[in-house]
RNA sequence: GCCGGCGUGGCGCAGCCCGGUAGCGCAACCGACUUGUAAUCGGUAGGUCGUCGGUUCGAAUCCGACCGCCGGCUCCA
């Protein structure tokens, strides 16, 4: 008979056989079983140790949500038979199911949706786990091409899924979904919610994949606690900033000026000479030196930067002049390359710190504008830092101090980190660009800032970490990014003389919100 | 760029589904009142309904294209 270690020391003994729910209390909806989620029903096989999780914890709510995703799911199939299912996960306050419909569906059919999963919910249908093997996995979702492909991905994949070849259903009523769980005991148990939005979204997140139906909602553990949810949305929205741009007067975007470009009004004037003054004061107070560069300059720049490569869609086109081509610069980086430039440089000189409040343009797609968070045009709070090798990480250091005092003046304090290492196409020579990565793993470590590796999210020329932050709604922004550089030293030929009397290649650190 | 929604006086909206030359609130202007900080009373002016094209005797209302905005997706040097 496996014994239990509970939360209050004591260990009841469980008879063979029986699920960890049932030395719970009513509250629980699931359980933390040796330290992983676990459904009320599992039966352990030895002695274990079990806490219950409730709805409103953060363990609960992801359960809530998770389940609320299946129910969702169900819900859409039994209105529109034939619906293929491919994702549900939870996400920051809610959860969504990517779907592929038979029908046109839009916001309008949400009422409708949500009422038949209210119905699931008062069929009180028991989420049944069930171990099967894969090939029974592959018939038993014959219709669900996406699942199939999930399943047929998991081949050589062992122990996350179930152990050796065999894969997790959950099923509802005769609906059947792929999925680890774990889930709420039934349907009756998923707490408050409430569908939020739909949307496209991509198969896998890949633009080439056909798009599905995504659908948003929000779960809760009670009444109250969602609509105190909804009643801060209502509070975030009426302070959007670009409410709020209209209201105080600050700026606006006419339609003669072009998507993404905006117009400081006088009052707008004001905030921005404040917000200049102490970042430009900032600078100088660390160390910086202020540089003032051209909105232009001649093809051969980005050429032999690489961004015209890299980034020509993302750029405005040229415009032909007597003297070349000219692009408007959709980054500083080039010219402060260019002022290091500008005469022989000592290793005494380094490091030496620029920073631009510098106005830059890029042709971003035009889905991806956002009032002022996103947009076609505006000015970088943007800093260049060449220094010798020896240097590198110390000015790093520097660097995340800068950037972290500049968000927390602003009050977000609480950054999510991430540290995106090279994509697979760099101009990077493969040795440089280990060690590139290596001094940023070095600085965050020796920083002590929590991060998360982004696999191959990282620019052409160098590896990168992001401050990202969520807004009023949940949403995530990238406001710092703060870049390691061995290219472009590389690429335009910079140079220092050492107390050896030798040349030497300096480094460089890029860091612009 | 993709999916969905939207685009009516400065702002927020109704009208559009069931086509017949546009309505409300706030703001503005004029006048009255003067009661101490969420909006007193009366009056005036202001839009041809994002743009272009089509259907029709006739379109804000139907159809198409384009432009722009919003929510996501993708992207974010």
């Amino acid at each position: 008979m496996p014994r239990l270690t509970l939360p209050d020391g004591t260990h009841p003994e469980l008879p063979e056989g029986e699920p960890v729910g049932s030395v719970l209390g009513p509250d629980a909806i699931a359980a933390r079983v040796d330290g992983r989620l676990r459904d009320l029903s599992f039966v352990p096989a030895g002695d274990v140790s079990v806490e219950p999780v409730k709805a409103a914890s953060e363990d609960g709510l992801h359960v809530l949500r998770h389940s609320a995703a299946h129910v969702l799911a169900q819900a859409v199939c039994r209105l529109w038979p034939g619906t293929r299912y491919a994702i549900g996960p939870t996400v920051h306050d809610g959860f969504y199911y990517d779907l592929a419909i038979p029908a046109h569906v839009s916001a309008d059919d949400l009422p409708r949706i949500e009422e038949t999963m209210r119905a699931i919910v008062a069929e009180d249908q028991p989420f049944i786990r069930e171990e099967v093997s894969r090939s029974e996995a592959l018939a038993r979702l014959e219709d669900q091409d996406f699942k199939r492909e999930i399943i047929e991905d998991l081949a050589g994949q062992e122990g996350e899924v179930g152990p050796g070849d065999a894969v997790t259903l959950y099923r509802n009523d005769h609906w059947v979904d792929l999925c680890l769980g774990p889930h709420v005991p039934s349907t009756g148990r998923i707490g408050a919610f409430t569908l939020t939005s739909i949307s496209g979204a991509y198969w896998r997140g890949d633009e080439k994949n056909p798009q599905l139906t995504r659908i948003y909602g929000t779960a809760w553990a009670t009444r109250e606690d969602l609509q105190a949810h909804l009643r801060r949305l209502a509070e975030a929205e009426r302070r959007d900033h670009r409410l709020l741009g209209r209201q105080l007067d600050l700026f606006s975007s006419p339609e003669e000026l072009g998507p993404g470009l905006w117009l400081w009004h006088p009052r707008g004037g004001v905030f921005r000479k404040q917000l200049e003054d102490w970042v430009r004061d900032l600078h100088l107070a660390r160390g910086y030196d202020l540089v003032v560069t051209p909105h232009i300059a001649r093809s051969v720049l980005w050429e032999t930067s690489g961004h015209l490569a890299k980034y020509a869609d993302n750029m405005y086109p040229p415009m032909q002049t007597d003297t070349g081509d000219y692009y408007v610069k959709p980054m500083n980086c080039p010219f402060h390359v260019l002022i290091y430039k500008s005469q022989v440089r000592s290793y005494r000189d380094l490091p030496m710190r620029v920073s631009e409040l510098g106005t830059i343009y890029r042709h971003e797609r035009l889905g991806a504008l956002h009032g002022l968070l996103r947009i076609r045009g505006g000015t970088q709070d943007d800093s260049h830092i060449i220094c010798r090798p020896d240097q590198l990480v110390d000015e790093i250091l520097g660097v995340f101090d800068l950037t972290l005092e500049i968000h927390r003046t602003f009050g977000f304090s609480d950054p999510i980190v991430n540290l995106s290492t090279l994509p697979g196409q760099t101009i990077l020579e493969p040795e440089m660009a280990a060690r590139a990565t290596e001094t940023l793993v070095t600085a965050l470590e020796r920083y002590g800032l929590p991060y998360t590796e982004a696999e191959g999210e990282g620019t052409f020329y160098g590896p990168k970490v992001d401050f990202h932050f969520r807004d009023a709604l949940g949403r995530l922004w990238q406001l710092t990014t703060v870049q390691c550089d061995f290219a472009l030293p590389e690429r335009f030929d910079m140079r220092y003389s050492g107390e050896d009397n030798e040349l030497h290649r300096p480094v460089m650190i890029h860091r612009a919100i």
